[in-house]
DNA sequence: GCCAACGTTGGC
DNA sequence: GCCAACGTTGGC
């Protein structure tokens, strides 16, 4: 799940309230369908930095709710508002999520792209765009044995 | 249903 | 700031 941290970074995620907040404003039909469909409390997701000087991953954590109809939509005073969602057929969706731990290192965008076993990634996908997508469970522990390595050197 | 124009995302 | 790659919109 992506995240401009200038906007909203793990670090305000292990501020807030129980450490969990909603994951609010997604509005790509794509990503509302993985979040509305397919994400079960008790799921884990990596936390991904975009749009910064290191882009990468930073964190994980745990979906602490199910997807729900995202509020936010319905308020004009939001900065995703959308006034054509109508509150009797909720077209936006969130979860909720909670901070499990900080990566031991950043796990940087073009380190993901050197590795061999992460094709196929979506993350790394050209073109990608969506702020939530699925993670196999072979990249998935892939990329925790990843985090464990040393970080790679300046060639 | 096609597709051009436009807006957004996000790496660089 | 640039621009590639998408998604959305709306005229036809």
């Amino acid at each position: 799940m992506k995240s401009e941290p200038g906007a909203y970074s793990i670090d305000n995620l292990h501020r807030a309230p129980r450490r969990t907040d909603c994951w609010d404003g997604v509005r790509n039909y794509q990503a509302r369908n993985f979040m509305r469909d397919d994400m079960r409390k008790g799921d884990l997701a990596f936390f991904y930095h975009s749009s910064c000087p290191r882009p990468g991953i930073v964190g994980i954590m745990e979906i602490a709710r199910a997807g729900y109809p995202d509020h936010t939509a319905w308020d004009p005073r939001e900065p995703h508002y959308d006034a054509q969602s109508d509150p009797a057929r909720p077209r936006w969706y969130m979860v909720d999520v909670r901070y499990r731990r900080k990566a031991k290192r950043l796990l940087g965008l073009p380190e993901l792209r050197t590795h061999p076993g992460l094709v196929g990634l979506q993350l790394l996908r050209r073109g990608n765009r969506l702020s939530v997508m699925p993670v196999s469970r072979e990249h998935w522990e892939l990329i925790l044995e990843l985090e464990a390595k040393p970080p790679p050197g300046k060639n």
